[in-house]
RNA sequence: GCUCACAUAGCUCAGCAGGUAGAGCACUUCCUUGGUAAGGAAGAGGUCAUCGGUUCGAAUCCGAUUGUGAGCACCA
């Protein structure tokens, strides 16, 4: 006798050991249609599997996150032996399940062609429609290994072999196929359904590692059924459409060109976005006891030598070289730069905290491979500060830094904001009794920051453990922004040294902290963030005065004047074409508010305000509408909470 | 940097069994004065990314370089 339990409390009895697909057959014929696979007390497992004891079960269906993912799954072992059936020279490696779907890495020296993809799917296909089952299998490991040797698969063989010994080796098998899996699985090809597309093949390291050979690694999308799948290729179409390289030609803000790979060329619009942001920046520091300074972009090359950027950074650095045949570096960070201002004349510990902030523009000779619109750029701007302090106020300091940057991110419409803190990494400086200080005192920071954070093990910088703050793209993608560093080494490196209380000469500590982290970047993010619909205060062109016929001419002019007078940024659009082209043109090109002013507006002094996106219009006395559209357009900073 | 793909007018793209380029939009001029997402006509605009090779002849085939895209690795 099994007494079953399922989630709604009920309890069924069974004469003998049961299987998954024999409880939900025993619920509905509906439910054992639906079902993928089981989780018996909360472990998921095969639906064929017998359950022998008293168990809670629930029954896993497609349309939960746990029954997509082994979908996704599924749909990777069926690519994989597609591959096999086409092209059986090919090694298979791991295939996991991913955001949105699946990939699989394989070992082929022949790349796979676009044409190849359209034939494993195809093959795909067919082996769904074959229904073949799927049937797990135990092996002893050490067989496991000589079995997947003899068939040529190494790279599964040295998987295998990475198992502890006396573990169980879980195999899987559909049709002539069968991979190395800890499951569970549907119980056949078939269940996988029709929702399921390759999307592109790419290269991969073999276990993430850049020195290991690169696989060939096909990339899918699985759904539970044909409408999710049609919702997600449109999703990725509407995000196309918000993407930042796009909408910076089509609202005219920037370019990039083959002679600067990864510097950007800022048009006045995006200039304007741009000063908006470090206008907004600069009043907030300043604010907050910010000093902001300015230093050289060009330095000689000792300078980085004795900083350690020279060993550490150098492959990173540009380097140029004089008629007299000096050799200078553009500046890689502002960190060096700032620490020669401190050290000029004699600092007590009664000048720390000292903070110097610096718009710096930064030149990084990045891989080719990471460049990426003005999201990942060569050359870009910092809203970079150095805070000098005492050990003693390390914690502190981290925490304002860090609430500095939260606000921010609120004033800019961010609020989901993931925080990992980044701690030791194995090439470092300072002894280990620095390291506990310094992670104790982040780590004292997260806590009276009563934030959410996730560990970065050893990804800090060789100088310090850092908090590094993310945001998520329109299109998922996690941006590293702000960051908040602890460095204990650099002002001892750089001879940087104040008077303590006790009249010794002491180093400070640095912290380094960036807000936006990189203003191009920035800006990117907030391009796709409101997809070119910026908030009034941040569009670069915020009012647009539109005629309908050249009547209105000079009540226009007088209409654009009266805004500019009051601080608006605005342009006047008196050509010779229809209402409705020109509310089309400055819709594309994303401009806010059209003021569209005609006979009567003229006569009336009124204007006929039309939103962007929006279809009504409203019409309003100039003065009335002029004021209220000021008054959004002012900067966060100017509102009141 | 690595793998694969791509590079034709400002933009989106067609042309590719090799015979020196084409569309739509944008631009200029003219007509049109039209009330909320493209009014009409005419015109101008390209050393087909760069360099080299094959060929009587290359946008088209081959190679290299540069750049771009999707990933990987790296990262603000």
């Amino acid at each position: 006798m099994v007494n079953i339990r399922l989630p709604d409390g009920a309890v069924r009895q069974f004469d003998g050991p049961v299987t998954g697909l024999d409880v939900a057959a025993a619920i509905s014929k509906s439910l054992a249609k639906a079902a993928l696979a089981i989780r018996v007390d909360g472990v998921l497992k095969d639906i064929y599997l017998p359950i022998e004891r008293d168990a809670t079960v629930e029954i896993v269906t497609r349309d939960t996150q746990a029954g997509l993912d082994l979908l996704r799954h599924d749909a990777a072992h069926v690519l994989a032996e597609a591959v096999k059936e086409l092209f059986p020279e090919t090694q298979v490696t791991i295939g996991p399940t991913i955001e949105n779907g699946f990939y699989y890495d394989f070992a082929r020296p022949e790349p796979f062609s676009p044409d190849d993809l359209v034939r494993i799917e195809a093959r795909m296909r067919e082996i769904v429609k074959r229904d073949e089952p799927i049937r797990r299998e135990v092996w002893d490991r050490d067989e496991a290994v000589a079995f997947f040797k003899a068939a040529g698969e190494h790279y599964k063989a040295e998987i295998i072999a990475g198992i502890p010994a006396g573990e169980e080796v879980g195999l899987y098998r559909q049709g002539a196929f069968i991979d190395l899996c800890r499951g569970p699985h549907l119980p056949s090809t078939g269940r996988l359904g029709t929702a399921f597309k390759l999307m592109s093949v790419a290269g991969a390291y073999w276990r993430g590692n850049s020195d290991n050979e690169m696989l060939q690694r096909i990339y899918g999308t699985a759904w539970a059924n044909d409408k999710d799948l049609e919702a997600y290729l449109l999703r990725l179409e509407e995000a196309e459409k918000r993407d930042h390289r796009r909408l910076g030609r089509e609202m005219d803000l920037f370019h990039l060109q083959e002679e600067g790979p990864g510097s950007v060329f800022w048009h006045p619009k995006g200039w304007t976005l741009f000063q908006t942001m470090i206008g907004y920046m600069r009043r907030k520091q300043i604010a907050a006891g910010y000093l902001e300074v300015n230093t050289p972009e060009v330095l000689d090359r000792s300078l980085w030598v004795r900083s350690g950027h020279v060993e550490k950074f150098g492959e990173n650095m540009y380097l140029t070289q004089t008629p007299d045949e000096r050799v200078f570096a553009l500046k890689p960070m502002n960190c060096p730069g700032h620490v020669q201002i401190f050290r000029q004349g004699i600092r007590s510990y009664r000048d720390l905290p000292l903070y110097l902030a610096e718009f710096g523009k930064v030149h990084r000779y990045e891989p080719s491979g990471a460049l990426h619109g003005i999201m990942r750029v060569r050359a870009f701007t910092q809203d970079d500060a150095h805070i000098f302090c005492t050990e003693e106020q390390i914690t502190e300091e981290c925490v304002k830094a860090s609430r500095l940057i939260q606000q921010i991110y609120h004033d800019f419409g961010f609020d989901d904001v993931v925080v990992k803190f980044s701690d030791r990494p194995e090439r470092r400086v300072g002894s280990d009794e620095i390291w506990d200080h310094a992670e104790a005192a982040l780590k004292a920071a997260l806590a009276a920051l009563q934030v959410e954070w996730t560990l970065n093990p050893g990804e800090g910088a060789f100088y310090g453990p850092k908090l590094e703050f993310v945001l998520r793209d329109a299109i998922g993608r996690d941006w590293q922004c702000g960051t908040v560093q602890v460095d204990l080494n650099l002002p001892e490196r750089l001879g940087a040294t104040y008077v303590a209380s006790d009249g010794s000469r002491r180093h400070p500590v640095m912290i380094h902290r960036a807000l936006f982290g990189s203003l191009e970047r920035f800006c990117g993010i907030l391009i796709e963030h409101f997809a070119g619909h910026f908030p009034l205060w941040l569009a670069p062109l915020q009012v647009v005065v539109a005629t309908i016929t050249d009547d209105a001419d000079d009540y226009a002019r007088e209409v654009q004047d009266a805004a500019r007078r009051l601080g608006l940024r605005v342009e006047s659009d008196l050509r010779n074409e229809k209402i409705s082209y020109k509310v089309r043109e400055h819709s594309v090109t994303k401009v806010p508010v059209l003021l569209v002013v005609g006979k009567r507006e003229a006569e009336t002094r009124t204007v006929a305000i039309r939103r962007l996106g929006g279809k009504a219009q409203e019409v309003l006395g100039l003065d009335e509408a002029l004021a209220a559209l000021a008054a959004e357009a002012r900067s966060p900073l100017d509102r009141v909470a």
